[in-house]
DNA sequence: TATTGTTATACTCTATAACTATA
DNA sequence: TATAGTTATAGAGTATAACAATA
């Protein structure tokens, strides 16, 4: 049987770099406080993205629904139904820019900027994961973060 | 107005806890290297879902559906579905196991098995983000992350 | 013509509940 | 009865393409 590996079928993989067993072990990372993160944005009877979407939201200079999808990272086409459920819930409202009427800024409801006090306030707390570090760990890992983050910029 | 929030609403946050500031720089950094996560999946044909499941299977020992939808981390009607696409095209089989015959034991076809060798070929180079940090960021990254999760067992 | 946002459509991932076949 | 897996159904997130309003 002729398997195009570069070793037995089934054999444990070759040592990888320290860059792919980094980045292998923050995907398990995040999988593992994925239930967490569910729980907390459901406490607050949100989805995760809801929830992200509400964090980015300034009404001292109110988000275009385009960059909201720049922040999220996905089509604007997405953010239009996530914003829908917000606005239903009456939490976000959408505002004509006067300057640019194709424009719609996004703007929170004193209940939206109510919500998300409570929700920032949760935040302040990380998952046990990280939060049972001890904070010289925590603060290497933010600075090799932030060095990760700076080189895509 | 009154607004349930700790601070003057739209005011930059409270400092966040060196916890709560990785965390959130660990969901960037997630989320800015999705695109680049479903590229490389993407180049397969597969999707990121069924790309990591592919890692998952072992011949030496066959996971049972339940298995695999711990190590996923969703729930087993989900893995039904992850596996009939992979199995469609013929990278899986299922066996029925002989000593509980409600258990269906996961192989790989050696066409399986080809596609898996050319995914943990091409996952040996991380994202730039990671690929970027120098070998001792990258080396202190795995240790702070292994103690992460080990926080966790 | 080009751009912003919406709508229509479709696919993946996700879960719950009811089902089957075994145990 | 209990368990492993499937099926049916539903909801969220995602993208593409066609569209309306505006620039």
């Amino acid at each position: 049987m002729f398997v195009e590996t570069t070793q037995p079928a089934g054999a444990p993989s070759v040592p990888a770099s320290p860059g792919a067993r980094a980045w292998q072990l923050m995907y398990d990372l995040f999988k593992a406080n994925k239930p967490y993160m569910e729980s907390v944005a459901g406490a607050f009877d949100l989805t995760v993205q809801q929830m992200y979407a509400l964090k980015q939201m300034d009404n001292e200079r109110p988000l275009a629904m385009s960059e909201l999808a720049t922040l999220l990272g996905c089509d604007a086409s997405n953010v239009t139904s996530i914003v829908d459920k917000l606005e239903t819930r009456g939490f976000v409202a959408r505002r004509s820019d006067d300057r640019d009427r194709r424009v719609k800024a996004l703007v929170m409801t004193p209940e939206g900027l109510a919500l998300r006090g409570r929700v920032d306030e949760r935040m302040r707390t990380p998952p046990p994961t990280i939060g049972n570090l001890d904070v010289g760990d925590q603060q290497a890992l933010c600075r090799i973060l932030e060095r990760a983050l700076g080189s895509t910029e």
